[in-house]
DNA sequence: TGCCTATTTGGCAAAATAGCCAAATACTGT
DNA sequence: ACAGTATTTGGCTATTTTGCCAAATAGGCA
């Protein structure tokens, strides 16, 4: 692994270790659907506001969300829906798992 | 979230935090080119045979590589190659950000 | 201004992750 | 059986991540 090689993969695990979360993956969910400012998210996902606002700004400082306020509140939007194709992926990892599975 | 949700994130995060790693990225990278055993990954690595062992099995548990006994030596492989899929979704929101940084 | 709601930040403790070393395990060839 | 190579496992420390609470910040409205 190269100085290059290294700078490429440290980049790509800043994008996959924003998504490695239950709670992330599920906000990025509710995010495709339509915009959510952080007290809907909250109550869709039923922790403290305060931890659902720590994982928006992760998400956001990965560049995969952008928030805008608008009055008292900070909506937050999918900057890009190729982040969704990921979870196609990934539930090709998780059925690719269990037909192996059927298969023993 | 309700609970069917819950288990459904759940465990499609057991897959990407598998994936949150630079190490691990390069080496589904890697295994992409070829079959490779665990010496001759750590050798690319250039990181303890310990850790780079630790690494494959994390990508093995999570069912995105399998392994081989041959002789001496264990080679690894990708079970599917969708996983790959992912690094192109992440070069995208990479890409996408580059180019909103230079519309600033 | 003062109160209310929404959000972020700081701080802390608990849990999870990472990476090294040393020891254990497994296979090869002598 | 023994020596040598490859791999995994256990144990340890250091670092990072998580999630809550409380406090700070910001906007809206009376």
């Amino acid at each position: 692994m190269n100085e290059l090689e290294k700078r490429q993969f440290e980049e790509m695990a800043r994008i996959s270790k924003a998504l490695a979360h239950a709670t992330r993956l599920y906000i990025l969910h509710k995010l495709d659907e339509q915009e959510y400012c952080v007290k809907e998210l909250t109550e869709l996902i039923g922790a403290d506001i305060s931890t659902v606002s720590k994982h928006l700004t992760i998400l956001k400082n990965a560049g995969i969300i952008n928030d805008e306020k608008r009055g008292n509140c900070v909506y937050y939007r999918l900057i890009c829906r190729c982040v969704l194709e990921m979870f196609s992926c990934m539930t090709g990892v998780i059925e690719t798992n269990k037909s192996r599975m059927n298969d023993l």
